[in-house]
DNA sequence: GACAATTACATTGATATCAATATTAATAAA
DNA sequence: TTTATTAATATTGATATCAATGTAATTGTC
């Protein structure tokens, strides 16, 4: 007699056909392959112009609020920043009213680069979302956000 | 005057708002987290959950069409094995047919490992998919699929 | 059958991601 | 005002991810 487990094929089946983690996993790859390509030329992944995006404030940004904003550990944004400070593109600073906590914002050549990312955004987005059935990508954005 | 460019609050505010990217890369990152903490008492995380249920096919696997499924690059396979060979839940063997080709299976260990975590999977895909509003899921896989 | 092109996979280097833990500073309680 | 608690961030260690590149084996062509 055999001990082996064998779980059955239908129900791998299943998992692979539908588990919204693998799904939402290979979808987000995807999408990130297709704006780190479009962003290369200007030295940015996806993640980062995300990231600059979300430091375009009028005033310097904590690190808890762009880390929860983005769903990332903050131990992740610590990381994150690193690569941005070293090229000059963003300032991070300590704030004099909480010595414990930073300021974050965009340096002039930071803002220069999301600038010219501005438009490599807009025509991969567009044809991110051409992908989509007209009018999906509202309630795709909503489903998503119920997810996060 | 001042040289800075300066990128207007509004765009940040529909970038952050509108992209695709952003939104899926966050559910990505905060369902990764849900799957990851549910089957850590059996020390798998989502993504390699996903690769064994993967090679759980009735013939061993080869590389390239796994890493087709997954929408991961090659590379990222290859790396993603390792902690799973060393645990003794995936064995990888040359192909004779090919010997340039791997033929990856399940380990008799490997698929006690799987059978324990399709309860697990279970219980929290039922937890995501309830966030959803009721009918959306299957929709949402599609969307997803189109992304992919 | 020799050789060029292709295919399958591995390695390296850089960044991304998170859990566990540590550090430091601010706040609250006694 | 000590002291305990909480809050904000950093460090470490492990895995994930991909581009660029390298290696070896197979296939196609002549």
């Amino acid at each position: 007699m055999s001990n082996v487990i064998e779980i059955p094929f239908e129900t791998t089946l299943l998992v692979r056909d539908s588990c919204l983690c693998l799904h939402v996993q290979r979808a987000a790859r995807a999408v990130a392959r297709r704006f780190d390509e479009a962003l290369r030329p200007l030295g940015l992944t996806n993640g980062q112009f995300s990231l600059m995006m979300s430091l375009n404030r009028p005033e310097p940004a904590a690190m808890g609020p762009v880390a929860t904003l983005l769903a990332i550990d903050q131990t992740t944004l610590t990381a994150a920043l690193k690569p941005l400070e070293r090229r000059g593109w963003v300032s991070i600073l300590p704030n004099p009213k909480d010595r414990r906590a930073r300021l974050l914002s965009l340096t002039p050549s930071g803002k220069a680069v999301l600038a010219a990312a501005v438009p490599i955004w807009k025509v991969t987005h567009a044809e991110v979302e051409a992908r989509l059935p007209d009018g999906n990508a509202e309630r795709l954005r909503r489903d998503l956000l119920a997810l996060s």
